[in-house]
DNA sequence: TAGATTGTTAATCGATTAACAATC
DNA sequence: TAGATTGTTAATCGATTAACAATC
C-alpha cells in the first residue's frame, strides 16, 4: 500500500478526515448535543458542510433530512468504521525524547490503542520503565512483535537506522508503520506507511512566512 | 491564510514537497553526488520523476537538458526559496513531555530555526532549563514574543487552553503557528496555521489495517 | 403545509502523470 | 551526430464545491 491505498472504496481524503469528525462528535456529545446538522459538525471539525455531507455519504446514509445526525449514533458508527472498537497494539522503536513523549502522549494512550512494547539500542535505557512499559533491547524487536501481536510499529529512532528498523518490523509481520525519522522509507506492497516530520512542518511555515515578508 | 494560501504562485502541493527535496539533496551531496537527474532526486525523495520536474519548474529553470541538476546549486536555491538562509525564532508553549521533546528534537535545532523561548503554566516547571532555554511562566508569553521577535509559535499545551494560547500569540503578532493539540483552532485571515495530530495518524493507520483484516 | 436539512448530481478546480519536443 | 534528460504540454484523475431535488 505505502499510504493512500483506497482499497475501501472510501476516498483517502475522506479517510483522513474521519478521525477529525470522531473528535468533533465526541466534543459535541460532551457539550450535551444529541443531534447536529452538517453545518454544526462542519464548524466543530473545521471544514465546510458540503464536505461533511459528501464524506459521510461514503459511509452510508446516517442522517435524517430536515433534522440532522444523531450525535451518538454517528459517533459510534465512525468509531467502528475506524476500528476504534478494538484494541491496536503499538510498539515504539527508539525511546529518546520523542519516543518517550509519544509513549506518554494522550494520543497513544487513547482508547483503541495500547502501547505494549518499547525497544531501544542504548543499553543505558534498557530496563527503564516508560509509561508503564519496560524498555527492552532492540535485538528483541521480533520477539516483542510476536509476543504482543503488534499491529502498529512506530519509528522514533535516528534516521540512519530507521530503514533497518522498518525492514525488521515488516519481516516480523507488522503492516502499519508510523515514521518520525526524517528519511524516506521503502516498504513492500501491502504495508501502510505514514510519516510525520517536524522539521518539514517548520520549513513549510517558514516558506509562507518568508513570502509574506518578501511581498510586503 | 489558515494554511494552503497559495500567495506565491507555487502550488501548495509543491511547497509541501520542497523540504523533502532539500533533505534529499543534502543526502545526495553528503554521498558525494555533484550532479543528479530528476530520476535520482525522485528516488531520494520518494516521488516520481515527472513530479520532480514539474515541481522544480515552478521555481524556475535550474537543470541542464541531457545532463541533470547541479546538486549544490539546486540545494542552495531551494534553501533560499524556503527561507533557510535566515534564522526563524521559535517559541514553544507547553513544556510537557511533547514540548520537551520538540525543544530537543533535531528538527527544531536544525539550521534555520532557533528555539528562543519556552513557556508553561506549571509553576513547578518555570525556571527549569530545557535545551539551553529557561522556561518562563505563560503569563510572560507576550513579553517573550516581543523580546525575541518570535516568528513561529508552537502549541504543545493541553487542548482546552490551546485556543487561548493561539489567540494570545496572534494578538502579539505571531503569524505562523504549529499546533500539536488535538483541537481545531481558529485564526484570523493572514495567519498561517498547521497542525500535527498524533492520535489522528494512528487512527488513519488503524482504519486501513482494519480494512485489510475485514476484507481478508 | 411550510421549513429545514440531507444525499446526490454536476461543475469546477487543482494535482498528477504521460509523452515528447527542445536542447545539452 | 547519437544519447540523455529537461521543461512543458495535454490528458487524466481525484477532490472540492455549489446547487437542488428528495424527504423528514
Amino acid at each position: 500500500m505505502t499510504n493512500s491505498g483506497s482499497t475501501s472504496g472510501i476516498p483517502e481524503a475522506t479517510v483522513v478526515r474521519l478521525p477529525e469528525y470522531l473528535r468533533a462528535l465526541s466534543a459535541l456529545s460532551e457539550s450535551g448535543w444529541t443531534v447536529c446538522s452538517s453545518d454544526d459538525l462542519a464548524a466543530a471539525a473545521g471544514v465546510n458542510s458540503a464536505k461533511v455531507r459528501k464524506d459521510l455519504s461514503h459511509l452510508g446514509s446516517y442522517g435524517r433530512r430536515g433534522v440532522g445526525y444523531d450525535v451518538e449514533f454517528l459517533r459510534s458508527h465512525i468509531s467502528r468504521e475506524i476500528g476504534m472498537t478494538q484494541e491496536w497494539s503499538v510498539l515504539i522503536a527508539g525511546i529518546g525524547n520523542l519516543g518517550h513523549a509519544l509513549a506518554n502522549s494522550a494520543g497513544f494512550q487513547a482508547r483503541g490503542f495500547r502501547t505494549v512494547a518499547l525497544v531501544d539500542a542504548d543499553p543505558q535505557r534498557v530496563g527503564e520503565t516508560v509509561a508503564g512499559v519496560v524498555v527492552r533491547d532492540q535485538s528483541e524487536l521480533e520477539a516483542c512483535i510476536a509476543q504482543h501481536h503488534v499491529a502498529i510499529g512506530v519509528i522514533a529512532t535516528p534516521p540512519h537506522v530507521a530503514q533497518d528498523m522498518c525492514d525488521r518490523m515488516v519481516a516480523a509481520g507488522v503492516t502499519s508503520i508510523l515514521n518520525f525519522a526524517p528519511v524516506v522509507l521503502t516498504v513492500p506492497e501491502g504495508v501502510d506507511l505514514r510519516r510525520v516530520d517536524l522539521a518539514m512542518e517548520l520549513q513549510i511555515l517558514a516558506f509562507h512566512a518568508q513570502r509574506r515578508t518578501v511581498v510586503a
